[in-house]
DNA sequence: GCCAACGTTGGC
DNA sequence: GCCAACGTTGGC
């Protein structure tokens, strides 16, 4: 049974662009420092789940591109790099603290931006829009995967 | 820069 | 276990 989930970059850190660039359009999905979006990661995850790539912290939030989850979940690398921002000291190798999967992005899309995702009732529920929601990966049910999909024009499932 | 909301830390 | 203080996220 496929999953979807909703998974927040940074541009400035890793944007859609930069992942279509990595080979593969692959990117391990480095720095998540939060348990219950490790836990997304490490215990809801499959490879091939859907996963709408989100740009926050931006002029111009929203979701832009369409990916998947490429990988079960391995070990955050950038825990054990003392040079990473990433860093976690009280981390050992092992037990690692911080897992991540690789996400492939399968298409770029148009920005649909925070404002036009609330213009939507059948959006209302969807995690990424309650207030004070500050998670980075989030779950996204079927009908609202099946809303976004239709609102960015693909031909989906 | 502001601020609401939430997570984490640490004293007790 | 409680809870105040503090830090972070992220939209605006």
């Amino acid at each position: 049974m496929t999953s979807y989930w909703l998974m927040k970059s940074e541009p400035g850190e890793c944007s859609v662009d930069d992942a279509l660039a990595a080979p593969n359009a692959t990117v391990p999905w480095v720095g998540v420092r939060n348990y219950q979006a490790r836990n997304f990661m490490r215990d809801g995850m499959r490879v091939g789940d859907g996963v709408l790539f989100y740009h926050s912290s931006c002029a111009e939030p929203g979701i832009v591109g369409i990916a998947q989850v490429a990988s079960t979940p391995y070990p955050d690398p950038t825990q054990f790099d003392p040079t990473s921002p990433y860093f976690d000291a009280k981390s050992k190798p092992e037990e690692p603290r911080w897992l991540l999967v690789d996400v492939q992005v399968l298409r770029k899309t148009r920005n649909l931006a925070l404002p036009e995702l609330r213009a939507h009732e059948a959006l209302e529920d969807l995690v990424v829009l309650r207030k004070g929601n500050r998670l980075s990966i989030t779950p996204v049910e079927p009908q609202h995967w099946r809303v976004i999909s239709k609102l960015l024009g693909s031909p989906e499932s």
